[in-house]
RNA sequence: GGGCGCGUAGCUCAGUGGGAGAGCACUUGACUCACAUUCAAGAGGUCGCAGGUUCGAAACCUGCCGCGCCCA
């Protein structure tokens, strides 16, 4: 037992000391052991050069509290950990490296610039490994992926081979979301919807017969030189004469159709809108519809193509621009008006997307949806909280098909291999160099890579050796759990299903927990742009980690947004510091001390009083926990170390400590130590360095808190007549406030006299004296029955049973006692009306169950005995007066 | 346009059918032998508004107002 530890706790002292034993001791390796059962958790793999955000910090402590915890309660637990290539980001950042050389990566061709990927992978991808093990997450490092690994690229194709095999995946030309910036496609769902103030504009198309204009409106003038056509809804009377029509292209002067389709919306600007089928997903659909040539206006830059004619090479919004000028000038511009819409924006780069035509990869989700949709109807996946199971199924059901290839070097290339002599597309698991249909050498493989959520859809099974039929595929899949943020539900959520469904034929977990996002104090999101992210590792080295875990897991609801408030990071510093000093007083009072089991039948009231608390947080923490409510759980588990152990038990147990019953203390130790070792065990998930520097000072039995035993709820600790502290409780508590109100010198102990209603109250006031000596400072209080006299000159406070009184000597300002008093009566009569009227309801009576109405019974005697005696001592002191 | 969430103490948020809670901030008092990163006492709320269901609603239902998010 180590003496003189410092009053002030310092993680720094502490947490890489234990991270390192844990790491040393083996004891984060889950083992596939038959006599256990599994659990399992796969990490959502943060981007391999990334940094640790208080995203990541929020999901890997939720993950770390539920592989603790159930590790503890004996399973075996496995955290599998990894790190996720992140083509579009990892490959922006090198190009960024690289440019400051003055270097493009065509400059340096494939193969330089993967191998300068490699490099850069090589020296930042352990960064955020280590931040993890920072943050305490108990990952089995020894089973560390990352999706671009051998084994996941190897189950990355064979996916990509199967699935090409049954016709659900195809290349095809197609309208593709295109970032001029980054120079790739972008699946739907990275194009960001983004609401603004723009322009719209109304074109005069004149009739090729000369009979007029029929007027288009556009928010993308610059288009027209892409149109093919001019659509109105066929329902609409106004155009009813004008279907079928010739058109001349402003600007551009070539002759177009006017076409009816359903789609226009004849409410929106004239009713007649501009078809261009190489700028506008609708527009694409309307032209294989109405068999439109499509135009391509747009190259891969943003800047205007050759179609443009004079305005080849203009970037499109200086086009928009010079454009409307023209159309001005000749007359074609009818007005131009303000408007509020959403504009796709690159979800990595914020550059406005461009949808245009190209021949790309897709997945085609209506098959793959199916059973992941049916998977969750069924419940064998379960989101929680279970609102997002709405949104999840929302999506699958309108899903498009999926753009799988990218413009990138970075990532799983495409293994599909063209033949420039035969044209045959072979798609293969092996690379190939002849092609298998004519013999030809003269093959290409597909220059693109695969969306990177490609490969984290396999994740949950490719981590663990898919396509192989590995042992821990067999031991530990399905997963458990997934815990992560709303925001990528649709991104790997259901992508991960899908996958499953189709490969495993099973849900690749059964729990899916959201969580919200962590903001900034103003309630923003935290951003680069806006510089208002808060770096948790600035968090671990001024307060610790388990500081930040504890601030991340308490204080909201599960889904929620929180904000980030350094207020709150004191709080849980400073819980962790009570945690320490409360351990520092335990250890300070173990001397000659031997753990054992607790003889139940020796307890002193406040023993069975705390060991029933401790007994009930336990039961209730573990529900709390058993329904991914954490923030409860840690709330709990707060309110009972701080407010009932510490502001409470301790400073009863003093008294025992203190004195010179050998007995007494020896008691006394032995709940103590069971309190605190058994509390430190429920705390440890939340707050794993801490708990165990702690644990290891204290007697303990094995090698660490994170392997001991997950406490248990115990028949034995259920004492019937725990809830008698109260009254005593309730005593020091109306002492104490007596004492402030009237100034008592925190010094000067007082004398008391309590007046019981019956032998019961009295025998339990007795029992405890010594706790109302110390706690209220009382020096004697005589105990009375009914019968005896009241003082005159002294302060009272009613509590249920008893009523007491501190005796004043000197003046005593009767006013302010009469005053307190009415308050008091104003209060009882209140309560004792609430009550009343409740039980004077018949309905109440009859419908209500019996306990509620015994329970109100119980309250309006309680309330009525306790407002007769402060009506009696008001009247008294009012007679006084 | 469709969907979802939120509106509870000055601030941030828990609570989701049976006596309005926490942290911070505020007021008063105390360096009391584990802890001033503390302790004790206190003040502060028509639980957004209006209806309804119910013996009973902050909670469930409907409508409205305000804020936010997602999808189209």
């Amino acid at each position: 037992m180590q003496k003189n530890l410092p009053s002030v706790y310092d993680p720094k002292q502490v947490e890489d000391k234990w991270y390192e034993f844990w790491e040393k001791e083996n004891l984060f390796y889950a083992e596939r052991n038959p006599d256990k059962q599994p659990f399992t958790i796969v990490i959502p793999p943060p981007n391999v050069t990334g940094q640790l955000h208080m995203g990541h910090a929020l999901n890997n402590t939720l993950q770390d509290i539920l592989i603790r915890t159930k590790r503890m309660q004996g399973y075996s637990a496995l955290w599998l950990p990894g790190t996720d290539h992140a083509g579009i980001a990892t490959e922006a950042k090198v190009k960024e490296q690289l440019a400051e050389e003055g270097l493009s990566k065509f400059d340096l061709g494939r193969e330089k610039f993967l191998e300068r990927v490699w490099q850069w992978k090589e020296k930042y991808g352990g960064t955020i490994v280590s931040q993890l093990k920072k943050l305490g997450s108990s990952c089995d490092w020894s089973r560390l992926r990352f999706t671009m690994d051998e084994g996941l690229s190897k189950a990355v194709r064979e996916v990509f081979v199967q699935l090409y095999e049954k016709g659900l995946i195809y290349r095809d030309n197609y309208i593709v979301n295109w970032c001029p910036t980054c120079k790739t496609t972008l699946s739907d769902i990275e194009v960001e919807h983004e609401e603004q103030v723009d322009k719209i504009y109304y074109v005069k198309y004149p009739y090729k017969d000369g009979s007029g204009f029929l007027t288009v409106a556009t928010t993308r003038p610059e288009t027209i030189l892409g149109d093919t056509a001019v659509a109105v809804n066929p329902e609409d009377e106004r155009y009813k004469d004008v279907v079928g029509k010739t058109l001349i292209l402003p600007i551009v002067g070539k002759e177009i159709p006017v076409i009816a389709d359903d789609y226009v919306d004849m409410e929106f600007g004239t009713g007649a809108v501009k078809v261009t089928p190489g700028h506008d997903p609708n527009d694409f659909e309307m032209g294989i519809r109405h068999n439109l040539p499509v135009i391509t206006v747009i190259d891969d830059s943003g800047f205007m193509n050759e179609e443009a004619g004079k305005y080849k090479g203009m970037d499109r919004f200086e086009c928009r621009k010079a454009l409307v000028e023209e159309l001005k000038r000749e007359g074609l511009l009818e007005k131009i008006e303000d408007i509020k819409h959403s504009v796709g924006h690159c979800y990595r780069c914020d550059t406005v997307v461009e949808p245009t035509v190209s021949k790309q990869w897709f997945v085609k989700m209506k098959p793959l949806a199916e059973p992941a949709i049916e998977v969750v109807k069924q419940g064998k996946v379960k989101f929680v909280p279970e609102r997002f199971t709405k949104i999840y199924l929302n999506w699958l059901e309108n899903i498009r098909d999926w753009c799988i290839s990218r413009q990138l070097w970075w990532g799983h290339r495409i293994p599909a291999w063209y033949c420039q002599d035969c044209g045959e597309t072979t798609v293969s698991r092996e690379d190939i160099t002849v092609c298998p249909k004519c013999g030809s050498r003269h093959i290409e493989q597909d220059p693109d890579v695969l969306d990177t959520w490609f490969s984290s859809a396999l994740w949950p099974f490719s981590t663990m050796g898919w396509p192989e039929k590995t042992e821990d595929l067999q031991y530990f899949y399905p997963t458990s759990v997934l815990v992560t943020a709303y925001d990528i539900i649709f991104f790997w959520v259901a992508r991960m299903i899908f996958q499953s469904m189709e490969f495993m034929k099973e849900a690749p977990f059964e729990y899916v927990v959201i969580t919200g996002l962590v903001r900034d104090a103003l309630g923003r999101k935290m951003s680069k742009s806006l510089g208002n992210g808060i770096d948790p590792l600035e968090v671990i080295n001024k307060y610790g980690a388990d500081t930040l875990r504890f601030t991340l897991s308490t204080g909201n609801a599960p889904g929620n947004d929180m904000r980030f408030y350094w207020e709150k990071v004191e709080a849980s510093r400073n819980f962790a510091n009570k945690i320490w000093n409360a351990s520092r007083f335990v250890m300070m009072n173990l001397e000659d001390f031997e753990p054992g089991e607790i003889d139940v039948d020796e307890l002193s009231l406040a023993d069975r009083w705390i060991l029933k608390r401790l007994n009930d947080i336990t039961r209730d923490v573990t529900e709390s926990l058993e329904k991914f409510e954490i923030g409860m759980a840690a709330q709990k588990i707060y309110d009972f170390f701080w407010s009932e152990f510490c502001d409470w038990y301790i400073e009863m147990a003093k008294i025992d400590l203190y004195g010179d019953c050998a007995q007494s203390k020896k008691r006394t130790q032995k709940v103590l130590w069971t309190v605190l070792e058994q509390a430190l065990r429920l705390l440890h998930p939340f707050m794993p360095f801490i708990t165990e520097e702690i644990w290891q000072h204290i007697p303990h039995e094995g090698k660490s808190i994170m392997t001991s035993a997950w406490p248990q709820y115990k028949e034995e600790w259920d004492f019937d007549d725990a809830d008698q502290m109260e009254l005593v409780m309730d005593a020091v508590r109306g002492i104490r406030n007596i004492r402030a109100e009237m100034n008592v010198p925190p010094g000067k102990k007082a004398l008391a006299l309590a007046r019981v209603s019956s032998p019961e109250v009295m025998e339990i006031l007795k029992d405890n004296l010594n706790i109302i000596y110390s706690l209220a400072k009382v020096s004697e209080m005589e105990i009375v029955d009914e019968t005896a006299d009241l003082p005159q000159k002294a302060i009272s406070c009613v509590i249920k049973g008893a009523e007491i009184f501190i005796p004043m000597e000197g003046l005593v300002d009767i006013e302010t006692e009469i005053s307190r008093l009415k308050k008091e009566k104003a209060n009882l009569e209140k309560e004792i009306d609430r009550v009343n009227k409740k039980l004077s309801n018949e309905g109440f009576l009859q419908k209500a169950p019996q306990d509620v109405v015994e329970k109100e019974q119980q309250k309006q005697k309680d309330y009525q005995e306790m407002l007769e005696k402060v009506e009696h001592r008001l009247k008294m002191l009012t007679d006084l007066a």
